[in-house]
Parts: C-alpha cells; sequence; structure tokens
DNA sequence: CCTACCGATCGGTAGG
DNA sequence: CCTACCGATCGGTAGG
C-alpha cells in the first residue's frame, strides 16, 4: 500500500471515527463526493495558475465554500497538491491498465506504441485533464514523502513502456536508446500540455499519427 | 526596436537623466554589472522555486542587497522576470546564429538540424543555463505586453528550424508534419531541462546524437 | 543603495 | 462546514 493510500485512509478513518460510524452512509458520500469537488477545482486552478499562485482562498470560493473550509477536508494546501497528483496518476495508470489490455495478445510492438501514445494524450489533453499537468509541473513543491509516492506511481506508469520501446530498438523502427527515447518521446508528448487546443485543427487520433510518424516512421 | 528594448533603453535614460551624464562612466559600468548580478541571481532562483515562490528578499539576499534594493534597479518583480526571459532569448538566439553561420553553406538539412539541436541543448543544459528554462515555465507571470515581446523573440528562434524540417520532410527523412514536428521536437529537447544531470552518464553531444537518430534515423 | 515602513494577502486554527 | 482571527510574509515605496 502507499503512503498516499495510508494517509487517505488514515484521514477517512479519523472522519468515521468523529462520527462513530462505518462509511457509505449518505452523509460519507456526500462528504466524499465534496472532497472531489475540491480536488478538481484545485486541479484545475493548479494547471491555470501554478500552485504557488493559486490560494486556497481561490479553492474555497470556487467550490462555494468559506475562506477555511477546505482545511476541514485537507490537513494543508500541499495534502491537497498530493491528493491531485496522486489521484491523477492513479486514473492515469488503470487508464493505460484498461488500453494495453484491450489489445490482443499477439499485437505488434507499433500498435502497442499507438496505443501508448493515444492513450497517454487522452489522458492529458482529454476531458478532466488538468491533474496530469500538475502532477508534471508542481514536483517542487511536494515534501519528500509524498514526492517519493508520486514518483513510485510515475514509474509504475512509464515502465510499461519500456518492454515496447525496446522491441521496437530491437526491429530498428526506433533508431535511439530506449532509455534515452523514452524521456525524449514523453517530452514531446508531455509539451503538448502547453500548446495543444482541443477542438483546433489537428484531433487527438491525428496527433498520436503524427508521434508515431515522428519517433517509429510509423504509417 | 522591440518593446523589451524600449522598455530597458527608457529605464537606463532614465537614470542617465537623474544623474545628468552619459553612459558608459565608471559608475554605469558599475552599475549595469550589478544590475546583471540582480539578473542572473533572479534567473537561477525562478528556476529552482517557480517564479511565484521566489520573493525580491531571496533575490536580495542573494546578491548581498538589502530588501527593497532590487526596486532601485527593477520597477517590478515582473519587470526582472520579464528581463531574464527576454535576455535569455536574445543569448540564445545570437548563438544560434553563429551556429548557423559557422556552417558552410552547401550543409546537408541533417547537417544543419544537428547543428541547431546542439545549439538548443548547449543553451538549455549548458553552463549559465537557467534563463531558457525559466522561459519555458513562467510564461503566466508576463503581463500581455511583456508576453509579447518574448513571444516574437521565441517566434524567431523558432522560424530558424522551419526550413530544415522542411527539407528533412520532403526528403522523407523526417514523416511527421514539420509544424507538428517542431512542436514535438522542441517538447523533447526542452523537457530534457527536467531530468538531464550535467557530469552524468551522457553528454551534451551523445544526447544530440541520441535526439538525432529518435526524428530523422540519423547515424 | 539602505532604513523603516505600509497595506494586502496568505496558510492555517479555535471554537462552535 | 462557518466565523473570526492570528502571525508571517510579501511587493513595493518614501526619504535619505
Amino acid at each position: 500500500m502507499s503512503e498516499a493510500k495510508v494517509s487517505a485512509a488514515s484521514a477517512t478513518a479519523a472522519r468515521q471515527a468523529r462520527r462513530g460510524r462505518p462509511p457509505k452512509s449518505a452523509q460519507e458520500r456526500d462528504e466524499s463526493e465534496r472532497r472531489q469537488e475540491i480536488v478538481r477545482a484545485a486541479a484545475r486552478l493548479f494547471r491555470e495558475r501554478g500552485f504557488a499562485a493559486t490560494s486556497t482562498r481561490d479553492i474555497a470560493a470556487a467550490v462555494g465554500m468559506q475562506s477555511g473550509s477546505p482545511f476541514y477536508y485537507f490537513k494543508s494546501k500541499t495534502a491537497l497538491l498530493h491528493t491531485v497528483m496522486h489521484d491523477g496518476m492513479e486514473q492515469a495508470f488503470a487508464s493505460q491498465q484498461r488500453a494495453l489490455q484491450a489489445l490482443s495478445s499477439d499485437a505488434s510492438a507499433h500498435q502497442l506504441l499507438r496505443v501508448l501514445v493515444r492513450n497517454h494524450l487522452e489522458v492529458l489533453l482529454g476531458p478532466d485533464s488538468d491533474f496530469i499537468p500538475v502532477m508534471l509541473y508542481e514536483w517542487r513543491s511536494l515534501s519528500a514523502e509524498q514526492h517519493a509516492d508520486v514518483a513510485a506511481l510515475k514509474d509504475r506508469y512509464e515502465a510499461q513502456w519500456m518492454p515496447v520501446l525496446a522491441r521496437l530498438h530491437e526491429a530498428r523502427a526506433l533508431r535511439a536508446h530506449p532509455r534515452v527515447a523514452r524521456l525524449f518521446i514523453f517530452g514531446a508528448l508531455n509539451w503538448s500540455a502547453k500548446w495543444y487546443r482541443p477542438g483546433g485543427s489537428l484531433s487527438l487520433d491525428e496527433l498520436a499519427d503524427q508521434a508515431l510518424l515522428l519517433f517509429a516512421g510509423d504509417e
């Protein structure tokens, strides 16, 4: 169990203990939804303005609360940032897992890379896509323990790319070293969060096509 | 003349008027060097901690000044950020110009791309390389006019890549569309500012080799 | 450049 | 969750 899960679970336990009843009561559900609203608003504001430039008052106002109320749900502004990053990475990993499992077991390395790239662009640029950009750009504001937790999730996510890149490298479709290629490829894709505009001339499918052409000469 | 040059020039003029004598006196030189110290310290701190998380007091302390003294040289914290970005882009462009002019006029498109990539990595990761990362990540803190000024410099810098990418595309060495390829390539290279460690196992020459292999199948 | 200062804002808390 | 609040910090300035 990750440290973040531990801390999230203990926070829930603390609220349960305070009320002295099991989870999933109507009130527990309301509270959990309210908590999620705060996380989503924080993700959006952290992305738009940056962590340091976003006040907890901004976040409170975005969900119609008073200035001190977010601290009923999160013990600090940094804990809220950590939750945004942790939840974002968990969802991204789950999405990547589903995408890979939907492929047949004899899928080519090119097909695998296409699925990984397409899913990553979805996670990065699709609907509700504030979490990963925050994760990418706000590392420095995490404590050492929070940093280690998010890094572990990120490593697990990126590790799924390595066998695919290694196969492409052996087949000479990918000429660079797989480890450096991974860093460059993530850089290229992640940067699109800075310039891509949904609804513009390029769909996510077309963007994935272009990435495949650039990295693996794919057609 | 760019807006930033205008404002920098008028700031200098204001200081001259205050003293009522021409530039380049010993005192003017000292003042200009002191100003440069502030800019370099600000670049380093803005890169390490982010603009919003760096106080003007931090910057003052880094150059041994009292808390209010940076405002003798810069009218606001944002003006200092703008100077960091503007000066960084001017130097990067000058460096790129020199690198291109050192090539013979019949250089191949592969050679041109190699020089552009190698120079960009130098600007990004070499000594005194805090300016461009700040430029890349702190756009949102600029005013509209400052933003337009830096964008113009950045456009001029990136424009020099386009004919090279177009030639490679025509030769089928670059399969993606040149415009999208440019965005992906800059993303891949710029991201290295987040993970590259000088003195590690990879030199800048080797990093450039890997980038060329990845994007243009170069050897 | 320094001294001394101001008004605004911020993260966070006690008590209900 | 809200009310009311605190101590710390911040960008910036007047006056020398």
